[in-house]
DNA sequence: AGAAAACCTGACCAAATGGTCAAATCGAGC
DNA sequence: GCTCGATTTGACCATTTGGTCAGGTTTTCT
């Protein structure tokens, strides 16, 4: 039986229909979060979507809130599951394009993700800053000492290595973010393997070989 | 006279008093939309960030959606200046660290217009699509072809000239949009001009040299 | 089959929101 | 200091929004 006032199998067994309905509300919620961020969203637009009554939802999610929190939840661990698997042992080179790879598939395969993440950082990361702080900054804390580590063994250039993960984060999602802007100049979309082939090539290209000419 | 139902002034002569109102409405407008996007953004909240009653500022712009495009119109203007500097002339090398400051001084100096930009372009960009495909295309288009004489002369390598711009807007542009992250990950922050220099003179490197060691 | 729990719905509500309007106040030029 | 348009206000409104609730329907388990 379920204890007044909490969502259904708050605490253990979850029923086949709980399992489908809840995936098919986060789903929703993700789109919609990710287009219009937390405040702009419309909890029965998001019903509609997951094709249920609003009052349906609210049974699965007891307010807005839980289900964004849901949301990021679900959200944040394929996120950051890429930069986990930098080997310190491999080849530096092999190591980050195989890094820049998944995070440009991310952007392809789940640009709304990509986008939900980019809106709640922007606004100054209410529900994630924990995260941001915890768990995020002791990973990125041990990426940049394996990446200090190969500048000092001379196997990639001193760069502060911050700032490369940086520039990493900041281009890959950039396909996905600013999609609509890519389109507009270009007409090609990250969603395309072509395409990404292609960026993978130059991004790389670019970030292991520099733009100047061999001298 | 007013002409019934425009907004004071539209034709014309602009009061003192309307010069200052609408600038306040604007700045105040331009944080708010930056923050929670143009539906999460609240008309009243707007008017008392600059200082009026949400019924006065209604006499300034009819509408929410008026007062979203005034901002954005605004922003347009500003966010692609950095790019007409852009010298065919010039040494690829030092035009292209000209405009690498330029992003990165924007991002330090008007952060929120990098957000609602971000944010408008995230949606869809569904109010200025129209001059993602005109006037920005063409800019592009023309640099690109700079970039591309560029490469044919052997000033830089041969990389694709639009994904060269995107890396470019990506990383100077993510100091301002991922501002939270990168406080918690750093604790710098952009807008501190020793932090703005450091990240200057890492990413120009890391561009024009690359990662790997010389060989 | 039948009872208990899980699931679902529509009516309803209080608060918030974008916007209107008539009237009051202010300010620049005569 | 008067006049007329520019400016400002507060009361008001229709709609939307997140959320509640009592009760009905379906699933599950024995």
């Amino acid at each position: 039986m379920m204890t007044d006032g909490d969502t259904p199998a708050q605490g253990g067994t979850r029923t086949r229909i709980q399992e489908r309905n809840r995936a098919r509300i986060l789903d929703a919620a993700l789109v919609a979060f990710a287009r219009f961020g937390y405040r702009g969203a419309r909890v029965e637009q998001i019903a509609e979507a997951a094709g249920m009554s609003k009052s349906n939802l609210l049974y699965y999610f007891r307010s807005k809130t839980e289900m964004y929190k849901a949301v990021l939840a679900a959200l944040l661990e394929r996120w950051l599951a890429p930069l986990r698997t930098l080997d310190p042992e491999g080849d530096p080179r092999a190591e980050l394009t195989a890094y820049i790879e998944q995070k440009l598939r991310f952007s392809a395969e789940e640009p709304e993700a990509s986008r939900l993440f980019a809106n709640e950082v922007m606004q100054g990361a209410p529900m994630i800053r924990d995260v941001l702080e915890g768990p995020l900054k002791e990973l990125v804390d041990e990426k940049t000492g394996v990446l200090r580590r190969w500048a000092a063994e001379g196997r990639i250039r001193d760069v502060d290595p911050h700032q490369l993960i940086f520039l990493i984060w900041a281009t890959t999602q950039h396909y996905a973010d600013f999609a609509p802007q890519i389109a507009a100049l270009t007409g090609r979309d990250i969603a395309d393997p072509a395409y990404r082939a292609e960026v993978r090539k130059t991004l790389t290209a670019l970030i292991f070989d520099g733009l100047l000419p061999p001298a």
